[in-house]
RNA sequence: GUGGCUGUAGCUCAGUUGGUUAGAGUGUCAGAUUGUGGAUCUGAAUGUCGCGGGUUCAAAUCCCGUCAGCCACCCCA
């Protein structure tokens, strides 16, 4: 019986991992440089914890969730994103407890139920980052500065981030904007798509987004009502403030009043990060502020920001952006063997090349010579030391760098020093 | 969930209007005089032609279904 992948995953082979090992150690890097410190929680969590958190009508959690009953008929769903989880284990340890802002980092899969695309898995993993316990706009602009810092560390050129603010849920901020904004939709519905009709009485915010083309020249008259214009006065000046301060630290944004996001939980700033060369799905990275979301889940009322990067397509924008990874997979050596005594003495001197953090392969079977330096040859190695009867009467070993081809003998006791020194 | 394209050796693909033992390149393995890789040459192995059903004397080739991949919608990382 062969079997397949589940659809949707993916198998990340040699020659990929070490690309997404150099992103987690990055990403861990530049967020620990930025104050946060890692937090794993659990893969599956209590459905009600995403259906409280991300919202009842938002597409995850009403179609893509995958949802299923323990043993014990308890509803679980795998983690569709990073932010309800940290928030949970957050409110649950008393990390309020903890000096403000608590800063938190993760790593890991997510999982939704939707059909594959360019740049989509079912499978997929972020690293996002939480601040809990600041309200500062200050902290919103050292938010999407850490997201911005991970990206030039990578050497990521040309993405483009995009800024808004969403408001607040206060009667004269956000529900104020979307009056206006579904009156002016309104009077010109028939210029919309039969979809951007019924988010008009279900999700009216949504309708920025849509593609149609028809729609977007809707959204460029210029009368149409724009968020900033309609945010109250803390919000207002809570955005103006974010702004300052992008400016002030020289940050290339552009303020786009039609960027919502999918999540019912953000308020104020939200923020995306896109790469045009990914396809359809090009949003790498987003983020924003949630103010509501602790005192949503039964903590205290506590403000908080965060992001998260799509592993997957940030390592796509950066392969079409032409970075180069470095491989660490080659070996530094290839130990050539031949004969049994020589299989002896190469077990004894691999191990001590290890100990030096030489990284070490070793002829285990008894194969020709001629095999065994083609397959150094094919698994790259820096240099091959051979060790046969002759090397073994003088007590030394032959070591040949695969790229000039010259070869020199060294002393089996010299080989560990010879080797770490070039 | 909807739509379009695709599905032949590990990989990239040929396969003519349905017609004998399904091919190439690449990779793998082995060899080209005694202990030396990257070039060249020689040889070898590997396919339920995605799966199931149907039409036919005969199907990789036509039809239906199904699964999977890719891309787009929806939505998101």
């Amino acid at each position: 019986m062969k079997y397949n992948l589940v659809r949707g995953t993916k198998d990340v082979l040699p020659g990929e991992s070490g690309k997404w090992q150099y992103l987690t150690q990055k990403a861990s890097y530049v967020y620990s440089v930025f104050g946060y410190c890692e937090i794993k929680t659990p893969i599956f969590e209590v459905t009600e914890l995403f259906t409280r958190g991300i919202g009842e009508t938002s597409d995850i959690v009403t179609k893509e969730m995958y949802t299923f009953l323990d043993k014990k008929g308890r509803s679980i769903t795998l983690r569709p994103e990073g932010t309800a989880g940290t928030v949970r284990a957050y409110i649950e340890n008393n990390l309020n407890t903890l000096p403000a802002p608590v800063k938190l980092y993760y790593i890991g899969p997510m999982f939704r139920y939707e059909r594959p695309q360019a740049g989509r898995y079912r499978e997929h993993w972020q690293m996002g980052v939480e601040a809990f316990g600041s309200d500062s706009p200050a902290l919103d602009a050292e938010v999407i500065t850490t997201a911005l810092t991970l990206l030039k560390e990578l050497g990521a050129t040309g993405l483009k981030t995009n800024l808004n603010s969403i408001g607040c849920i206060s009667p004269d901020c956000r529900p104020r904007y979307v009056t206006a904004l579904k009156d002016f939709l309104k009077s010109r519905s028939e210029k919309l798509c039969d979809t951007c009709k019924v988010r008009l009485e279900k999700n009216p915010l949504r309708i920025l987004d849509c593609k149609v083309e028809t729609c977007r020249s809707v959204f460029n008259e210029p009368g149409i009502p724009k968020m900033p214009e309609y945010l109250c006065p803390s919000c207002g000046a809570h955005f103006n403030k974010v702004k300052e301060y992008l400016k002030l630290l020289k940050t290339d944004y552009s303020e786009n009043y039609k960027l919502v996001r999918g999540f019912d939980y953000y308020t104020k700033t939200v923020f995306e990060i896109t790469c045009d060369k990914l396809g359809a799905q090009n949003g790498v990275l987003g983020g924003g502020r949630y103010n509501g979301l602790v005192e949503e889940l039964g903590g205290q009322p506590t403000p908080a920001v965060g992001f998260s990067v799509g592993l997957e397509r940030l390592l796509m924008s950066l392969e079409t952006l032409g970075v180069k990874f470095p491989d660490d997979d080659a070996p530094d050596v290839y130990i050539v063997t031949l004969g049994g005594e020589a299989i002896k003495k190469a077990l004894v001197v691999a191990g001590e090349l290890r100990g030096a953090g030489i990284k070490t392969i070793m002829a285990c079977e008894d194969k020709s010579m001629k095999a065994q330096m083609k397959l150094a040859d094919a698994l790259k190695a820096k240099k091959a030391i051979i060790i046969g009867d002759n090397e073994l009467k003088e007590g030394v070993a032959v070591i040949k760098d695969m790229a000039s081809g010259t070869q020199q003998k060294v002393a089996l006791t010299e080989l560990k020093g010879f080797l770490s020194k070039t």
